[in-house]
Order: C-alpha cells, then structure tokens, then sequence
RNA sequence: GCGGGCGUAGCUCAGUUGGUUAGAGCGCGAGAUUGUGGUUCUUGAGGUCGGGGGUUCGAGACCCCUCGCUCGCCCCA
C-alpha cells in the first residue's frame, strides 16, 4: 500500500459492495412498499444546493451550518453545499416548482448526505437516508400519520433490538420565544457550574442544554423552568391530540420533555425513535413538525412535518435477508458441445430462469463451479443431449437426474 | 473539535524480555488416468507487518509524526 493514500476511499465514506448494496436497496424498497398505502410519492432533489438554501434554514448558529457543511465555490464563484439533509431541499423545491398551489403534498425520498464528522459506528461523512415529507397540513392527525407511517417502516423491516418512540412539542413559535427567554434567564444564574459545552450551548442553541448527558448538567435543570408552562393553550391541546391519536392506534410513546431537536426550522410535535441496539448513534429515525420553514425561505406559508431515518444505521440492525435465489449451472460435457451449451444458456434466460454457463475445465471441475455459485440445478450436455434436445438436469442438492425437454424446463423444475 | 483503544496474507488471528528466509486456520489456484460435484489427500500463490521518519549492530515489536477504524464526548440519522 506505498500509494496507500490515493487508494483508500475518504475518510468517512464506504463503498457499498454488493451485500451492503443489496442491504440499503431493500431499506429503501420496504419504505417504498409502505408509503405506497400512505399515498407518498417519490421526489429526488439535487444532491447540492446554494449553500444559503441549508443556512438559513437550519440555522446558521447549529452545528450542521457552522461545523458539518461541504461547501464549496464552483467555477462560476457560487457558494455550493453537498446536501447534510433532505428537508431544506424539498421545501426548496416545492417554492422553485410552486408546487404549494398543490397541498397537500406527500413525499418520500432517498439519498446520500454529507457531514464533516469525526467518523464513528452509525455516523460516516457520506451517508443515506430515507425520508418522507407531508406538507399543506396542521392538525394533530397529520402529526399522528406521519409518526405512525414511521413506526410502521420500521416495524416492517423486523429490527432487532427494542425500539422507543420518544415525542415533545417545541410549542408554537410564540412558546418557544417565551421559554427560551426564560430558561436563559434560569441557567444564566448557574453559568460557571454549567459543563464546557453547555456555556457554549447557552448562546448558541440554549435548549439543547436540556438534552445534556453531563450529570452536573443535569443536576442544573432538573430546577429549570419546564417548556410545558410557556406553551399556550393551543399548542398544549394540540400536542394531547397527537398524543391521543397514537394511543388509538397503540403505538407506544414516551414524552420526554428535554427532547429537543438540532435543527432551528422545528416547531410544534419533535421525535425520536431510538434503539437499545447501537451505541451512541442511537437514533435512528427522527423528525418533527416545520411549519414556518417554507415561509421562511420566500414561499407561500405552508404547514409541513416529516422525518428521516439513516439507513446505514437501520443496515446494523436489520436480521439477515432472505436467502439469494440460486441459479442454474449450464454444463458442456465436452469441447464440441460449448456453442450448444450457450445456445441452451440464453433460451434459459429467454424463459426468464437465472443462468449460469460454466466454462473452462474438466467436467469435475465444472461441478465444482457449480457449486460454487450456489446453483440448485446443473443441466448437463453431452452428444446425446445435443441430438434429442432433451436435456439431463441434475439436482445438486439431491442427486437425482432427469431428463426434460428445453421449452418444459421451467415448468419441471418450477423455477 | 476533545479523550481512550486498535491497525500483521482476501478473512479471523498467532508472533516469547527487539535477533537470522514472518506463521496458522479459512478462502483462493493446480493436481489425485479425461460424462458427474459438495468429503479427503497432495501441492502452489499471496504480506515492503497501514504509511513516513527515528533509536539500535539489528525493529512487526521501542519513540515521534501521519492515515484509517473503533469506543466515549460532541453532534445527529
């Protein structure tokens, strides 16, 4: 490895080989499947925006803006951003296409990501999510389906491992205005006791200080100012209906009222779904409600809420998947029969049967071949098979041979 | 960005207090008289010990730097 460092991928990014290709495809497919019955549909946006699309949006004091951006200037001096989430995107697109003359709007998307982190287990530089996004829409209910379809993903890709559904309301913008004065005022008056982070926190993003995992920290808030005093009346009904809807439909759901999300465009409902079967990248599906995020970037106002999952991050808890289905080994006894040998081979594949033609070697070293790539049939020709047209077909798992004619093989084998 | 652990063949690992041509299992290739495999046996290929520099008569082992992975913090999906 003299050139070792041309030759490793960049840090923090992988190359999906087949396994894993196949793993995310059927992450993606299984979100597919469900949405469906949600009446979701696919959207894809640019993989890069003008990087103001995610600063403003997200927040130019949140660590995703001020630490985690791949921006870049292109040849014409425009400030570009490889996308570090889908949301920004599609309520960007939806005012480009001024698809807000449409609501509602349901959408499902997929795709990589890209954040300039320190690499750990669960959390890579490039790496893809799954979303969806349902805008024009502010009732509790829309909340409520929005979780639910969530919940159901997941509950259809079996994941190993328990998983919680933990839920919050931010309030109303209003609320969070309030409270956020007033917990500032609180924690002000701890300040020096308050770990590193969290007197960094206090300026930039104080109500992350609650989602603290310092236990000094949390020493310090348990005396806070709670969120749910500063809430109106409006919004705290608003958050007992979604509470409501879900307990009908018995999805179980935690409060936990120092959830709080990272992303400045959240209001109203925020959650988490976590699972005990990772280490610190425990989340593994989370969304919320953004209601003024299309406002505020110079469309129509327009009520949305949506998640996203990480799909590497459901790959390390998916069970094994299902079993790839083995093909048939098309086998020349001998020299003078390899042209009929690939003859027989694309008539197999014409009747849509997977296919395989061994070359090269004896005829031992064939079946070895064979078995190799874990064929369930050989179909074996020799001069006598030429002449008939009925083939000798052998099942590798049980020895027994027979002989079928080409055009009934599919059905005498029901592959 | 901060702190800890790790890095030896494709994979999983062993390499005694620094000492000659760096090992094993699995996997891979070839063979065991040419129309029948999965077992077994024989045999072969494959490593500048992540990379660079240093200490030493001598370094996979010690020191420094660097790259990558990993655990926690942070952040988040």
């Amino acid at each position: 490895m003299s050139d070792s460092k041309n030759l490793q991928p960049v840090r923090g990014t992988h190359d999906l080989l087949p396994e894993a290709a196949r793993v995310q495809r059927h992450v993606v497919h299984t979100l597919q499947t469900v949405t469906k019955n949600y009446g979701y549909q696919e959207i894809a946006t640019p993989m890069f925006e003008f990087t103001e699309v995610f600063a403003r949006t997200l927040g130019e004091t949140s660590d995703v803006v001020s630490k985690e951006m791949y921006s870049f200037s292109d040849r014409g001096g425009e400030s570009l951003t490889l996308r570090p989430e889908g949301t920004a995107g599609v309520a960007r697109s939806v005012i480009s296409n001024k698809l807000y003359d449409f609501l509602p709007l349901k959408y499902w998307y997929t795709g990589a990501m890209f954040r300039y982190e320190r690499p750990q287990k669960g959390r890579q530089r490039q790496f893809h999510q799954v979303g969806v996004e349902f805008l024009g829409v502010s009732t509790p209910l829309a909340d409520a389906e929005t979780i639910a379809l969530g919940w159901h993903f997941l509950q259809q890709l079996q994941l190993e491992g328990n998983l919680r559904l933990e839920i919050n309301s931010l309030g109303d913008e209003a609320s969070r205005t309030v409270y956020r004065t007033a917990l500032v005022a609180y924690l002000e008056r701890y300040k020096t006791s308050l770990s590193a982070d969290s007197q960094e926190r206090l300026l930039r993003n104080p109500l992350r200080i609650l989602d603290s995992k310092d236990a000094g920290d949390q020493e310090i808030i348990t005396g806070a100012p709670s969120l749910k005093d500063s809430m109106s009346d409006e919004a705290t009904a608003y958050f007992a209906a979604v509470q409501e809807y879900l307990s009908l439909i018995n999805i179980p759901v935690v409060v936990n009222s120092r959830l709080v999300r990272g992303l400045d465009y959240y209001s109203h409902t925020a959650f988490e779904i976590i699972s005990d079967g990772l280490g610190a990248q425990a989340t593994v599906l989370a969304g919320g409600r953004y209601d003024g995020l299309i406002e505020m970037m110079g469309g129509k106002p327009t009520a949305g809420i949506g998640w996203a999952a990480g799909i590497e991050r459901l790959a390390l808890l998916l069970p094994p998947l299902e079993a790839l289905p083995r093909p048939v080994a098309v086998i020349a006894m001998a020299d003078a029969q390899e042209q009929y040998a690939f003859t027989v081979v694309q008539n197999l594949r014409g009747q849509g049967i997977m296919a395989e033609l061994i070359t090269s070697g004896n005829v031992a070293k064939k079946f070895k071949k064979a078995n190799k790539i874990n064929a369930l049939y050989a179909v074996l020709l020799g001069e006598e098979e030429a002449a008939t047209g009925r083939l000798t077909v052998k099942n590798l798992d049980s020895g027994e041979q027979q002989k079928i004619a080409i055009e009934e093989i599919k059905k005498g084998l029901s592959l």
